[in-house]
DNA sequence: GCTCATTTGTCCGTATGTATC
DNA sequence: TGATACATACGGACAAATGAG
């Protein structure tokens, strides 16, 4: 993958091969860019190589870091896209089954709690996956009740 | 701005550089001096030339460095300016709201959830931000109620 | 409110190779 | 020969901000 012994500077071919992952558009504006951590593991350089190679993007243009958060595709001011949440992939992975049928309609959804034992995650979490299948349509919650699979014909398309 | 053929080391004209925003005033005391990959930036020298020039100003007792924080103006001892941190300069915009009336006194203040979408930062952030409007007695928390705004004739002065 | 893991920022020490004076 | 300086690269450590739980 890369020539440590070539006249091109490691961190500029870590940062070439990244922008190709960037103008393939196999990474899209808002994503989470490699971290330094896993550009150190996926290439085996040092932290500094993986630093430089970030600053190469930065200066370019193509890529902008928030402290504490990761650096992102795409110039300062791009909207952050947390597609890669916990909660969105849930929420996903519920909604193909109710499009699966899995779920009666008369029947709630089986309770937070079962959900986060399920996922392995906390009831907050699924609470937030919830919320997005209500804004999705593949939902609706009755208090006291439950939560309910929308009707088949009020799924929404896509 | 700098001159490699001259007789002065470049690392001690790049110190004479930092030292005179120091005596000028534009570095106060507690104030965080350039990092290493600033004065790297700034004036396009190699690392090893930051660091002789900031182990320059350190001799002459004009900086002291503190691992993992950076290189700070005046000698050990002097109070880190905590205006360099984040909570405390959202703690200073709140005060000052305080102190205009935005918030009124039987009113709760916005929640952490609301001030952290509100600056952009994690809700530990916002958190930190107001145990210092607490210390500084801006402001006081009643358990499961929220955090109020203090009463005018309590107000800290300065 | 707390802990934990992740991520970036910063500093420290070291090393190789090149170049100038 | 030695001091200065640049570019590159490695490894380690601590600090601060964030986010999940």
């Amino acid at each position: 993958m890369l020539n440590p012994r070539g006249p091109v500077p490691l961190y500029v071919q870590v940062a070439e091969q990244i922008q190709q992952d960037i103008t393939a558009g196999q990474l899209q504006p808002g994503q989470l860019a490699p971290s330094e951590a896993q550009i150190v593991a996926r290439w085996g350089v040092a932290r500094i190589t993986a630093r430089k190679a970030i600053a190469v993007l930065r200066e370019r243009g193509l890529v902008h870091t928030v402290r504490g958060r990761g650096t992102f595709v795409g110039p300062e001011g791009t909207p952050h896209n947390p597609k890669s949440t916990k909660a969105a992939s849930i929420a996903a992975e519920l909604a193909e089954e109710i499009r699966a049928g899995r779920y009666e309609r008369d029947v709630p959804l089986p309770s937070e709690t079962m959900l986060a034992q399920r996922f392995d995650v906390a009831k907050g979490t699924i609470r937030a996956a919830v919320a997005i299948l209500r804004e999705q349509g593949w939902a609706y919650t009755v208090p006291m009740r439950g939560t309910y699979a929308t009707d088949p014909a009020r799924w929404p398309k896509g």
